[in-house]
DNA sequence: CCTGAAAAATTATTCGC
DNA sequence: GCGAATAATTTTTCAGG
């Protein structure tokens, strides 16, 4: 699961096709690519099994759901080494709320997305979660005023 | 599509389902979620048509697509009058580059996630597309080294 | 590697209950 | 909301270029 794969035009086609509904019909995409369904099902096939295509997901309005507090937060470690950025990582992945988690080169060490449905919420998982991950030594936190880009689809 | 939506315990389960695996079947969300195709059916319409679920989509592997180099920038603008700020939402929705854009309270205005091949890429969109938003003032860009976690589901 | 059509399997939809 | 029957689509397969 690393290495770049090798798409084609057509392949490209059948990436933003389904990137844009995932539940589109293998007739209706090959009508859309210009194919036959034959060797379109057979290249959605390949995407899948390469690890392309990662999957197909629902996509939540979180309005409607009532998670549209959207905070930043920048996190130092007290401990850079492999072992703690390892610990750290894997508790990361346990918090729910966070949404997404880079880590960062210069000036900090993580950048969390955190989703919740408040403030008041948001404040109990930086106290409950976020404050307890390990070898956390400080954190600063950005609210997000409105969502201007959310979940664009990644461009081809 | 602003207020929060009523959904249930069995709604979230197929919410839960569908943001897992957008192409399930009816007939399979039914047995996992302890109902019958029927009423299932017409909760997914219900969902679909209240915009809770907003679409489908196919996940894609950024690193197999070579799409590996993420970058945060922090914008601030010389204009933050109301007009400015709509000018600068419009222009940032025409960037494919820019993943997310979220206005910031407190420090700075925005926050921008890109995406880009590679460095050389991401020098070029900083300088062609992202410099030449409009009211940019002032660009602080922060390189990822990691995805700990990339675009994780909305936790229900 | 693709086409086109036929066959087989699933799926969604529509009922009365 | 259930469960069966119907109806519509879909995926798969295969001979042929």
């Amino acid at each position: 699961m690393d290495k770049p794969m090798q798409v084609d035009a057509i392949d490209r086609k059948i990436i933003h096709e389904l990137q844009q509904n995932a539940r589109i019909s293998v007739t209706d995409l090959a009508r859309r690519v210009g194919l036959s369904k034959t060797p379109v099902a057979a290249r959605i096939k390949a995407l899948e099994e390469g690890g392309l295509i990662a999957g197909y997901r629902a996509m939540l309005s979180p309005i409607k759901l009532g998670l549209s507090h959207v905070t930043y937060v920048e996190v130092r470690l007290s401990d850079t080494r492999e072992a703690a950025l390892t610990r750290f990582n894997t508790a990361v992945r346990a918090v729910p709320e966070i949404e997404e988690c880079y880590m960062i080169a210069g000036g900090f060490d993580y950048l969390l997305k955190v989703r919740t449905r408040n403030i008041a919420e948001y404040r109990r998982v930086m106290g409950d979660q976020i404050s307890a991950l390990p070898h956390v030594h400080a954190t600063s936190s950005y609210v997000a005023m409105e969502a201007v880009v959310e979940s664009a689809a990644v461009s081809l």
